[in-house]
DNA sequence: TAGTTACGACCAAATCG
DNA sequence: GATTTGGTCGTAA
């Protein structure tokens, strides 16, 4: 059983709440029970403000705040009585505790309801739409393991090709009234507990409503109560949200966002491609996507059904095969939070530290908005040694903030003013074990279970929830967010690294880059083979976690739950900057760019492409002949325009266009001159009238001066300086060259 | 109905001399 | 005209 869903009505007798539950058997069950309105406040408030009425009923519980002061909890079965007492509360500045608590999680921590005993599975239907240019729906293909149907309108074909495939049943209707209702009609038989498809509440849903109100059919998708909400997000940042009774609409998207799954960008074929290597695919790109749909409908139905199958195909494949469902319900189950909530690690942080203070017998304060809004001062990053190496060995502290807030005990309950345990900071800390310690250290166990199991969904669903301990803590929104709390975090954090930096130097070693939890250490000497090397690696390795285990007993009488790993041996390895170098590891086999250009979505793929190469053969132990010869080279076929199809900027804008008021950067132009722009990503070249849109470039002539200087010099200029050699003149040189051959 | 800070690169706008 | 400042984006961790 998994309770997929809580949803809170507030009545006048009480708030229904109704749970929706996934059972062993595929079927899906509803149970709906009244509770009283909660409110917790201390009890010689309670006692002064002298409340009598036959609908407020004080708890026995014996509850106190941080404070050790009596707090009581009342239960009211009057909304009209509950709204009054806030009032009163409100008017007399009598404090509440956990007043913001929403009703569904309040439910779920005052009655220690858990939400599984078990990873039942979910009942999942893919759906996909196709319109035509006017947003009428045409075809709808619904698809899962146990049915895969194409509804289609034949209204307007006189092709009527729409016989069975074999691979999907076909249901054909006489107009788009029909086809929606018998899309609803198939959603309620099936039943899902979830509906998945790719944007499919921005797109699918959003046209599927606009319709459906055309024909007054009732947007609702299930037999339970209530009534299906689509709120399409206006707001440039929010995204759109629907909500169903007893159905979660899940935008895959999202899904792979939330689990920090990222890709070049969200297009289906993009992540297909992706995710499922040896998956044909071929959707092609088309430069009216919706003529093309229409023109297909027209002249080709089969072949758009087929089309409208694959997606959600394709759909249902992405998530299988990366498991997306599964590790947000292994999320769910983790954290106690229900399904569609779990992506809040703020969300997911409140219900379980709550629930386990309730158990400590308090309770917490209610949130406050903040004034202080200087931030957390962060990690610390060390100055980079710019240049070529050979043999880096890099090591880095596993889970660097939850491994700090577990040996030094750090909790928003356990700071206190004389803490035995002194953060570099100055917070201070007691050595009672605090919740968010204790908590962190039971996920640690239960993640080494998960990975003797083999089970590495639960494993990464562990580690993405003990890693969003410290950013949930840390914002201002939280109701644990302390300043000092935070920074003794991430004090520790920077005391750690540098700590780690002097042990390595002490032996003698370089450690010419890190970053908040690793350390590169380049090691000049010879090694034989790779095994000396990964020997060499983990002694360094073991020096370092016998250091930190003294160093965490004797200046902190704590138990250490610091642990550093050699990750990299990077064979060749170059550091441009803070955040930006390159290396070939040997343990992995791979050429490794981090925060170059090369992985950047912003750079065209002309540079991304040069700078690759040129680290190929800089790595490969080129000559320097041979290097600017490619570089030469290279810039002449540019400006042959052999590269014209790799000349493209991609930019995002991240606000309204009409919003860019203090300077206009060129994707802002580009964009601007597109009569009707609309998303958010513009593709852009740069001409000799300036930056221009991908559509309108055939009007202009590129830059290619542009292109040499900006692109290829930009990304090659740090390493050919590391090299003592300057682009402009290895390709002036070229000129040079000529001019002689030219005299010669 | 909102996880954090650190950092570098580009380019337009502001400022300096 | 040269230099500095600051807006903007994408990224590392």
């Amino acid at each position: 059983m998994f309770i997929y869903q809580i949803l809170a009505d507030e009545v006048e007798e009480g708030i229904r709440i109704t749970l929706y539950k996934a059972m062993d058997d595929g079927s899906t069950a509803s149970e709906t029970v009244l509770v009283p309105y909660t409110m917790y406040l201390q009890k010689k408030d309670y006692e002064q403000l002298g409340i009598t009425s036959h609908h407020v009923f004080p708890d026995e519980k014996t509850l106190q705040n941080r404070f050790q002061e009596r707090v009581l909890r009342l239960q009211i079965t009057s909304k009209e009585v509950y709204e009054y007492l806030l009032g009163l509360a409100k008017q007399t500045d009598v404090p509440l505790y956990e007043q913001d608590v929403s009703p569904d999680h309040r439910y779920l921590i005052d009655n220690h309801l858990t939400l599984a005993d078990a990873m039942t599975p979910l009942k999942r239907l893919y759906l996909d739409i196709e319109t035509l240019p006017d947003k009428e729906v045409i075809m709808v293909s619904l698809h899962n393991a146990d049915l895969s149907k194409v509804i289609v309108n034949t209204d307007k074909i006189q092709n009527k090709d729409t016989q069975e495939s074999g691979i999907y049943e076909v249901i054909v209707c006489q107009n788009e009234e029909e086809l929606l209702r018998r899309l609803k009609e198939e959603i309620m038989r099936y039943g899902p507990h979830v509906i998945i498809g790719w944007n499919v509440i921005d797109f699918d849903f959003m046209v599927i409503k606009e319709r459906m109100d055309k024909y007054n059919i009732d947007f609702s998708f299930s037999h339970h109560e209530g009534y299906c909400h689509l709120r399409i997000s206006t707001d440039f940042f929010r995204d759109s949200t629907m909500m169903c009774p007893g159905v979660l609409i899940v935008d895959a998207i999202h899904l792979l966002k939330t689990n920090f799954l990222s890709y070049e960008d969200y297009k289906l074929n993009t992540v297909s491609k992706a995710v499922l290597k040896d998956e044909k695919i071929d959707l092609e790109e088309e430069e009216n996507k919706l003529e093309a749909i229409k023109r297909m409908y027209m002249e080709n139905t089969r072949k758009l059904m087929d089309y409208n199958m694959k997606d959600s195909i394709l759909v249902q494949k992405i998530c299988d095969k990366l498991q997306l469902l599964e590790l947000m319900q292994q999320r769910s189950i983790i954290t106690n939070t229900p399904f569609m909530k779990v992506k809040s690690p703020i969300a997911t942080l409140d219900i379980m530290y709550l629930t386990r203070l309730h158990d400590r017998g308090m309770v917490a304060p209610s949130m406050v908005a903040l004034d202080d809004n200087t931030p957390i001062e962060g990690a610390f990053v060390i100055e980079p040694m710019k240049g070529f190496y050979s043999d880096v060995f890099v090591l880095d502290f596993k889970s660097l903030y939850p491994s700090i807030i577990m040996t030094f005990n750090i909790d928003p309950f356990t700071i206190s003013k004389a803490g035995p345990i002194v953060a570099p900071n100055q917070a201070s800390f007691l050595r009672q074990t605090g919740i968010l310690p204790e908590l962190i250290k039971k996920l640690y166990v239960e993640r080494d279970l998960a990975k003797e199991a083999k089970d590495k969904n639960k494993s990464y669903a562990l580690k993405i929830t003990m890693n969003s301990f410290y950013g949930a803590m840390a914002s201002p929104r939280s109701r644990y967010y302390s300043k000092s709390v935070g920074e003794a975090i991430t004090s520790f954090g920077r005391e750690i690294i540098k700590k780690a930096k002097q042990f390595i130097e002490t032996k003698d070693y370089d450690v010419i880059y890190g970053d908040t939890d690793s350390i590169f250490v380049h090691v000049n000497r010879k090694f034989e083979s790779l095994e000396e090397k990964k020997n060499f690696g983990k002694a360094l390795e073991n020096a370092l976690n016998a250091f930190f285990k003294d160093w965490v007993k004797e200046t902190y009488g704590q138990d250490n739950h610091l642990h550093i790993e050699m990750e990299k041996i990077y064979e060749r390895f170059f550091i441009a900057t803070k955040k930006r170098y390159v290396g070939y590891d040997q343990l992995t086999e791979k050429l490794q760019f981090v925060g170059m250009e090369a992985v950047r979505g912003d750079w065209t793929e002309l540079a991304k492409n040069f700078q690759t190469e040129i680290v190929k053969l800089l790595f490969s132990g080129r000559s320097t002949t041979e290097l600017k010869e490619y570089i030469r080279d290279h810039v002449d076929q540019l400006r042959d325009g052999k590269f014209d199809d790799q000349l493209i900027y991609k930019k995002k804008i991240t606000k309204p266009l009409a919003a860019y008021t203090k300077t206009t950067p060129p994707h802002v132009r580009a964009a601007r001159e597109v009569p009707g722009f609309s998303g958010r990503l513009v593709r852009y070249v740069v001409t000799k009238d300036g930056p221009k849109h991908e559509s309108l470039m055939k009007d202009y002539e590129i830059d290619y001066d542009h292109y040499v200087e900006k692109q290829l010099k930009g990304v090659s200029d740090d390493l050919l300086e590391a090299l003592n050699l300057n682009f402009d003149e290895i390709v002036l040189n070229k000129k040079q060259q000529s001019l002689d051959q030219f005299w010669g």
